[in-house]
DNA sequence: AGCTGTGACTGGTCCGACCAGTGGACTAGG
DNA sequence: CCTAGTCCACTGGTCGGACCAGTCACAGCT
């Protein structure tokens, strides 16, 4: 009756892997927090009873994960990291190095995540949080008299308040993640320090109105005016012919 | 005048980041592509001019970031692999699993993630795109007669030809990580099989008032409904308390 | 008590060895 | 001639031992 017993591929475990997930275990079960450390090396090949070369080769994996850090000599062993997005980070920046993401397509993403937390953080948002982002636009304002790179913190600094309004880490960390990979992307094509306070102005009145609109729970315009701002922001890094897909993604 | 040479903390590159970076590098530059080969363990310590073990640890981390696949006894050496989002989606995971993303988090993103898709769908689809997605609502409506995991297929199919029609494939990318996290969040619970097929029936409903919204044009109503599909879908899973976040995604 | 020098231990790298498994070349059979 | 089977060179996985430069804690000195 039975037809097939649908039968899998399966390919050998090998030993640094298992040790490899051992250790996640472990970190997903809360038996080892960030700060914490990590037996010796010499240590973990009694426990695992390997040799010293697979349990270095399951520490390189995990050190390339971003899970925890060697640093020789140290007395204490490996150290358990924080959780960050660095490694989610260096995914999505392979990703657009190797041409499977086009810059136009990031900073489609980009107004269509940051648009959308607007809009929802519109309607969240507390008076305390409506006084906490003029103050991070107050600090954006100081930061365009001290040079591009503080502004450009300034900037992030109101997107997280932004991402903490409407609730959602994740699209914190999104936004971070694919802002970093944009800036990485153009960071070579920077040299218009001409007209790059003119530019930061213009941002920050962008900004402004974008705050105008939530304070007055006009959640589309707010979107509207962000994804606008981005737009402006970005469009001259972009190819001619992606540009008017992005356009496209302005208006409602 | 200057006042301070910046310097900044440096920390010892390790011989086996050299050749991660070596390997990586030619793989941007297009000198290597998926489906090539890498020398063998041995033939890339002479080309290195490094041990063994520092060759094979460079390996290990270049095979954990998806880049290459190694199989013992393949005399053709470690085989560079197509680029994928599987990493991306084993970094989410991860962050999902340690609890830094929580379920409602992970949901209320992807209804705003596929209703600003859809949104935007629905303004740049082309007719023939439109017959595309009515196909993929025939296909939804064949699969409930057979299973459950069949009809999610469907449904990933159906998402699938929204984010390409919205032009975007990072969208794409993370709607089909974020939806992998989620099952596989909520996997151990979906033992309902009682009320499946009627949720199926549901599902599909929504699915196709989405598409005559798109046919319309009414691009606001469209990602109105794919919302509150969403939530429908899978709010039986969230918290109470997150609950009300999730529904105040819902509306516009 | 405060400082300093030392030494045990750390991780990074190297070397050589063995094993099970793979796949292509080579050979025996058609 | 072509096919089918065998064989072996070579692969990656793992092991154990060795050496080095660096770090940190502690004992001993001032």
């Amino acid at each position: 009756m039975t037809k097939s017993p649908r039968f899998e591929p399966v390919q050998p475990v090998r030993a640094y892997q298992r040790i490899v997930e051992q250790v996640e275990e472990a970190l997903i079960r809360g038996d080892l927090a960030p700060g914490q450390r990590l037996p010796s090396e010499r240590e973990l090949v009694a426990q695992f009873e390997v040799s010293r070369s697979t349990v270095r080769e399951a520490l390189r994996v995990l050190e390339s994960n971003g899970v925890v850090r060697s640093r020789p000599g140290d007395p204490n062993g490996p150290e358990i990291l924080p959780f960050s997005q660095a490694a989610l980070r260096k995914q999505l920046v392979r990703l657009a190095r190797v041409d499977e993401l086009t810059l136009s397509e990031l900073i489609g993403f980009r107004m269509i995540m940051d648009g959308a937390a607007i809009q929802v953080a519109s309607r969240l948002r507390t008076p305390e949080q409506l006084t906490e982002m003029e103050e991070t636009l107050v600090a954006m304002r100081a930061a365009i008299d001290v040079d591009f790179a503080a502004f450009g913190e300034a900037d992030l600094a109101f997107h997280d308040v932004i991402a903490q309004i409407s609730r959602n880490s994740l699209i914190q960390t999104c936004n971070e993640v694919v802002r970093g990979v944009v800036l990485s992307l153009i960071s070579d094509k920077i040299a218009h320090a001409g007209n790059s306070r003119a530019l930061m102005l213009e941002s920050l009145q962008h900004h402004a109105e974008v705050v105008d609109a939530i304070r007055a729970g006009n959640g589309h315009a707010a979107a509207r005016i962000a994804r606008q701002n981005m737009y402006d922001y970005y469009a001259s890094y972009v190819p001619d012919e992606d540009r008017e897909t992005l356009r496209a993604l302005i208006d409602d």
